[in-house]
DNA sequence: ATTATCTATAGATCTATAGATAATGC
DNA sequence: ATTATCTATAGATCTATAGATAATGC
């Protein structure tokens, strides 16, 4: 959402897809929402270029690759959890809250998104070279999940009470999908107290201090 | 894997996939396995003739179409679920008891099957019309899980609490595909654990008398 | 001169159909 | 005669590259 200088190089076919933002954004939010709706495999260049108003071969001087593209919306949407995950760490919280708060933040991230991108992160081209660094990023937040239900658990957990409250936060993909309306507040709120009670411990007072 | 004649019809050009199936099993087991490992789109109809033993075009022999053969592995991998859980209705089980015998009998099933198909649950391509049925069979089975994550609810429950546990269920998928071994018993326990945690509900005697 | 597009196209697919053929069954 | 395969192919894609062109910037 830069700027946007008055208008370089040829001009285009069709009208822009988002007048505010550069070509590269309109690009992947053309992508984001054909990706997510029909698939990857299946969604041409040429679709993804006549959503953004561009021809298709237009998109090689922004992209090396349709799998760049992939790549780029993949990394962009763990970032910030994974980062809110570090903040956390950093202030040290109590294991309860932190974990009710990093659910909280999560699901949040995963049905405001303006498309329901979190359906990409099951794509079995994902398991590719192109997406190692993205694979990479989402096992820290695994990681991270699993150090706070380890620590927040009363019984010591079974070892992958993390990866099911990981499991629990993504659910949220499905339901946005198949459901007619998922209210986001509601599902927050559900999916973070259902998250204590796997790993057993008391909820945090009222409405999770540290859940901003 | 029906008794399987001698052998009619012209002979194959390669050696057959599974020796004890008839052709439409081994279409069905090849493209389940490519289906699951590479993603619905990326898996060409040669490929799976290739895994077959068989030339593409004779997959037509069997099916109409590429989408018909998806349909086929999809409906076979639901229904055994909602068998399950028809059984424990007409059964007149406890809530909780039901519950964590549901859990424990379809993580089992999406563990042990012999592809990860659960991962075509999420594809795009479902959303179409040849998977209608598939889809409608889901939603049942969605339903039950709401009833008894209802029915079994201390305090009553958020409306989505039966959509929570499903989520939950089927987070195995993912651990079956990113993580290295997932133990099956191990993971039915603490699913079906995590479950009635989530319901609020206690857990049923010892190993939950219903599920079988 | 630089930028961002365009047109045109090579080369590699991919799905599905038509019709031939090599077995067994009767 | 019936069955299950085969070969050949039509027609429709699809990704990525090469090189032309229409703007602005200096």
């Amino acid at each position: 959402m830069k700027p946007q200088p008055a208008s370089v190089g040829r001009p285009r076919s069709g009208a822009r897809r988002l007048p505010a933002a550069s070509a590269r954004e309109e690009i992947l939010d053309a992508a984001a929402e054909l990706f997510a709706q029909r698939g990857y495999a299946a969604t041409s260049t040429r679709l993804i270029a006549e959503a953004v108003g561009i021809r298709q071969a237009s998109l090689y001087y922004h992209f090396d690759s349709k799998e760049h593209i992939l790549a780029e919306l993949l990394e962009a949407t763990v970032r910030p959890s994974l980062d809110y995950a570090a903040e956390l760490e950093r202030q040290g919280a109590a294991p309860a809250a932190a974990l009710h708060a990093l659910v909280t933040y999560d699901v949040g991230v995963l049905l405001t998104a303006r498309w329901n991108v979190g359906i990409l992160y099951a794509l079995p081209e994902v398991a590719t070279e192109p997406f190692n660094r993205f694979r990479a990023e989402r096992e820290r937040l695994r990681q991270a999940y699993r150090a706070l239900a380890a620590a927040a658990a009363a019984g010591g957990g079974d070892g992958f009470l993390g990866d099911l409250v990981l499991g629990l936060v993504e659910s949220v993909i499905g339901m946005r999908r198949d459901l007619p309306v998922a209210p986001a507040e509601q599902l927050q709120r559900a999916v973070a107290a259902a998250a204590l009670r796997i790993v057993a411990a008391d909820p945090p007072d009222a409405d999770g201090a540290t859940a901003g």
